[in-house]
RNA sequence: GGCCCAGUGGUUCAGUUGGUUAGAACGCCGCCCUGUCACGGCGGAGGUCGAGGGUUCGAGUCCCUUCUGGGUCGCCA
């Protein structure tokens, strides 16, 4: 047995016992004839005392030994003198007195301080070592809690857990896939996929009446600090169940969870809006409700205005709407400009404001704009007291919610409205069963095409596609979109129906999702689920402002992982056994020539990686530079290194700063890229 | 694809209107120390200032390009 306790356990109820523990020296002090190591491990932090008299031999690998190396420590468990207690460890009244010592493991110096915060890159390429952190072993500690809290309720709710596929087909109307090639079938490709949504409705078809998984789900779009490209649900269906049923389910899961992961209780119901309501209260489908700073539509006030910008965007079929700010009076001319650049960031022409002193003067400046009658209406409809702020915008519809929304988190954040530690959860439902694409030019399933509209909607499912109103809710957590679902269609004339009113033809139909409407005619129970996204749950209760913290091995922005290098080139063996070939236009577009990949060392290739990095205006400046790195080449060559493979950024260096001139460096890269061997590129002959 | 921020020994940072040999803390190496807990003391090594180009008598500092990472808009049913 390596160890009988971890470090973090031990107490003063184990006193005299003997013990064996394992861990990672964190600090060495070393006294002379005694030190003091804290050993630490995923529970906690212990003090080994280690007595020179009692190790003797032993003692000098103790003196020895270097940072985060791995020791095994047996002795005995010693209650600390009172004055030698330290409080700030949950060990702190007792100690290690150690009899015997292996070194496990010795360690190399780390490449960063655990205790610093330290550059993002250097954290996920050394991620091993960035997870040994406290707080990251905490926030994947907690991870687990929750993704076992939340599996006990659906397990003692009667669910079934049920795996589907990971190489699947594309899922409608959704991000777009990440592909995987097939060898057997050449030319053709499975999808990961962005939901399990097909495959859980099917078992409800197969009866399995209550399912769940904790699903991996994969969508290839940029990414964002609450984004990844791969990421993990919650997913769950149920049978003959209507909205109202899952709602209630939803609460009660998410209040267990809250209550024992967070000892957080929610005494009240859920608050529950319509997303009409959301969008023109709060501006937003995921209102953050830990304050309130409603939006305030004032439209027909601007209509009679004398104030022609306003005039004239609602005689163009536009809104104006304001937030009162309570106490607002207190913003600085630099905040208003904040929030003015803000307001234009995200689209609007201008803000607007009228300022209500304390004393009651009216400061802004469109008093001169604006008749006495005008402030008056406004300062009525808007509640407005001295000592307020109220802020305008006017435009379409689309874009005053959205600035508005924006600009109202904005000032909750002067205010600091937006604790932490205060949880505001709520339902939004009835989202519209269709959004317009501009880009596509016609209507799209605003949630996905096998959502159920609202029955009194469906006879204007082909008429009236704006209005149709679905049975779809999502839950909101501080102004997060936690996970939304939707009660299904469950009948083929209604499904039929909605893929007329999506525009999708027959074939289409057949192609895409025939097996589905196939499956339906067999008998569909009525269904619904929902699903929530688990990192961004966790995300938030950790208090954390970027998913890659509850995450253990996350990618960066550019959906690339610094550890692995992940993705990468593959060979062209690999290639022609998927039957797959690279165009020229995507040698040059992707950009394989990165700079952690690495390449055999020919003229040709480093010739066009050298092109590849260069942008095309640059070109001709460059074309020395290119010379001098055909000739670099060539001299590899010459000197019999076939073998050599030297990483791009490095060649790219090395023919823009050396031009080959510089004997040392090149040698030293030479030495360097030797002892590199995996990696190929596959650059073909761009320079034409 | 657009915009914004950052990059200085291993790490975290300082670096004045452009001006001697680029500093500090931690870490690392060596020596001393039997009650420390971010131990302490003495000594030491370690830097193409991310890279390239430009302006200048002179660039860590100003300009352009580029790389890397982050944030954000578009995008994300």
């Amino acid at each position: 047995m390596l160890r009988t306790h971890y470090c973090g356990n031990l107490r003063e109820t184990n006193m005299k016992s003997s013990v064996k523990v394992c861990g990672w020296v964190n600090t060495k002090r070393d006294m002379g004839g005694i030190i003091f190591i804290d050993l630490h491990d995923r529970e906690g932090t212990l003090q080994v005392v280690c007595d020179l008299e009692v190790l003797k031999d032993k003692f000098k690998i103790i003196e020895n030994i270097k940072n985060q190396s791995v020791l095994q420590v047996s002795g005995k468990i010693r209650l600390r003198d009172h004055e030698t207690i330290n409080p700030k460890i949950a060990t702190g009244t007792v100690e290690l007195y150690a009899e015997d010592c292996t070194l496990l493991s010795e360690a190399a110096p780390l490449p960063f301080s655990l205790d610093d915060d330290v550059r993002e890159d250097l954290r996920l390429k050394y991620r091993f070592l960035d997870i040994r952190r406290e707080t990251m072993i905490n926030n994947l500690k907690f991870r687990h809690k929750i993704q076992k809290l939340t599996q006990d309720y659906l397990d003692n709710e009667g669910f079934i857990n049920v795996e589907t596929p990971m190489l699947t087909k594309s899922t409608p109307e959704g991000a777009r896939d990440y592909i995987v090639p097939s060898r057997v079938h050449p030319g053709e490709f499975y999808a990961l996929p962005q939901s399990p949504q097909i495959f859980k409705q099917l078992l409800m078809v197969g009866g399995i009446d209550k399912y769940y998984q904790v699903a991996r789900c994969f969508r290839d779009e940029d990414l964002r600090a609450d984004r990844q490209p791969e990421f993990t649900q919650v997913d769950m269906e149920m049978s003959f169940v209507n909205q109202e049923d899952v709602l209630l389910h939803l609460e009660k899961m998410f209040k267990y969870i809250f209550k024992h992961s967070m000892n957080v209780e929610f005494d009240e119901k859920f608050t529950r809006i319509t997303w009409q309501t959301a969008m023109d209260r709060y501006g937003s489908d995921k209102p953050d409700l830990r304050f309130e700073l409603p939006i305030i539509d004032i439209t027909d006030i601007a209509r009679v205005c004398e104030f022609s910008v306003f005039r004239k965007v609602v005689d163009d079929g536009g809104v104006v709407r304001a937030i009162c700010v309570k106490g607002g009076d207190i913003f600085t001319r630099s905040q208003i400009d904040e929030l003015t650049k803000t307001a234009q960031t995200f689209g609007a022409k201008g803000m607007a404001w009228i300022s209500l002193r304390p004393d009651g003067e009216i400061y802004s400046i469109l008093t001169k704009y604006f008749s006495e009658k005008d402030i008056k209406a406004i300062i009525e409809k808007t509640e407005a007291k001295n000592g307020d702020f109220i802020l305008f915008c006017a435009d379409k519809l689309d874009l005053v919610r959205k600035v508005l929304g924006i600009l109202r988190l904005e000032i909750a954040d002067i205010f600091q409205l937006r604790r932490k530690d205060d949880y505001k959860i709520l339902f939004v439902t009835d989202f519209p069963q269709f959004e317009y694409s501009e880009e596509e030019g016609r209507f799209v399933a605003a949630h996905h095409p096998f959502t159920m509209p609202y029955e009194e909607d469906i006879d204007i499912l082909e008429t009236d596609q704006g209005a149709v109103r679905a049975q779809a809710y999502d839950v909101v957590l501080n102004g997060v979109e936690l996970g939304s679902g939707s009660v299904r269609i469950h009948n083929s004339k209604i499904q039929e129906k909605m893929f007329n009113a999506l525009g999708f033809s027959d074939e289409e139909i057949k192609e895409r999702f025939g097996f589905m409407v196939d499956a339906f005619r067999y008998g569909t129970p009525p269904h619904a689920g929902f699903a929530f996204g688990l990192d961004r749950l966790v995300m938030i209760l950790v208090g954390a402002s970027s998913l890659r913290e509850v995450i253990a091995f996350p990618k960066t922005k550019d959906a690339s992982c610094l550890m692995t290098n992940a993705p990468n080139v593959v060979d062209e063996e690999q290639l022609e056994i998927l039957n797959l070939g690279l165009s020229q236009k995507e040698l040059s577009l992707n950009k394989k020539a990165k700079s952690n990949d690495q390449i055999d060392i020919d003229v040709d290739k480093v010739a066009a990686l050298a092109m590849l990095s260069i942008k095309e205006e640059n070109k001709d400046k460059m074309k020395e530079d290119l010379l001098s790195i055909i000739e670099f080449a060539n001299q590899l060559k010459e000197a019999d290194t076939s073998n050599l493979k030297l990483k791009t950024n490095e060649v790219t260096n090395v023919f823009r700063a050396d031009k080959v001139t510089n004997t040392n460096r090149r040698d030293d890269m030479l030495k360097n890229a030797k002892t590199k061997e995996d990696g190929l590129i596959l650059v073909k002959k761009v320079i034409e």
